[in-house]
DNA sequence: TAAGTATTCAACCGCATGGTTGACAAGATA
DNA sequence: TATCTTGTCAACCATGCGGTTGAATACTTA
């Protein structure tokens, strides 16, 4: 169960990443670990709608929580960023070279 | 004009990312450029929905088209792929740290 | 047990998404 | 000009999104 189908969680990943709330969320998160309310303080938006977005984050299990007395807790799981940081490396080539040496990649390699 | 709020750039880039059509698109550009039913052929939907991912990958940067004669050439913008890569980039050191690496990290640096 | 705090759930709203089909436009060619 | 090909546009549909508000749940504390 920990290999998900890699293209959903693509998905569900970058679907994740699309929304600036959440991935303020995620930035506040890098640095420690904090409960629901701390997380929603920062956003104009009511609890609700913070609570929702971690729902959208946790499908994509970019969070994880765990119950600490009344609070939940809220921790970063970044290792989960980690396939949507390698469909993007699959571009390095195309921005680490200059524009000829892409043009030579691309008429020496055009399949696939 | 070239320097687009960053915040919106990221919301339109990783929506882009987030259908699997379009992803696929963009892996199909990376090594030549296509016509719009070039790149329709292999995705079992309709022309038009391919026309409305174009238009999708398009707000966002991540291609550009020319018309050549009747057809129109699609082509990858690679390096419009790098703000997302950058963002991701903040994360590397949570994954390529070991996780007591990292416990170390946020005692050190919790600000921010 | 009652009250208070933290968080989620349910219902709703307006709008965007991804898909369809059929009509239209733009360019090449007969 | 008429016709063929390539691609877009417009209208529509079902579904999902991000937001709200108010009720419900889960736990702590008096």
């Amino acid at each position: 169960m920990v290999k998900r189908n890699s293209v959903r969680q693509l998905d569900s990943i970058f679907h994740a990443l699309s929304d600036p709330t959440r991935r303020s969320i995620l930035r506040d998160l890098a640095t420690a670990e904090k409960t629901v309310g701390e997380i929603a303080k920062p956003h104009p938006v009511s609890l609700a709608a913070v609570s929702k977005h971690l729902k959208v984050l946790e499908a994509a299990e970019l969070i994880a929580r765990e119950r600490r007395g009344n609070f939940q807790i809220v921790r970063l799981r970044p290792a989960n960023l980690r396939p949507a940081d390698e469909w993007l490396a699959y571009y390095d080539k195309f921005w680490s070279r200059q524009l000829d040496a892409l043009q030579t990649y691309m008429e020496g390699d055009d399949d696939e």
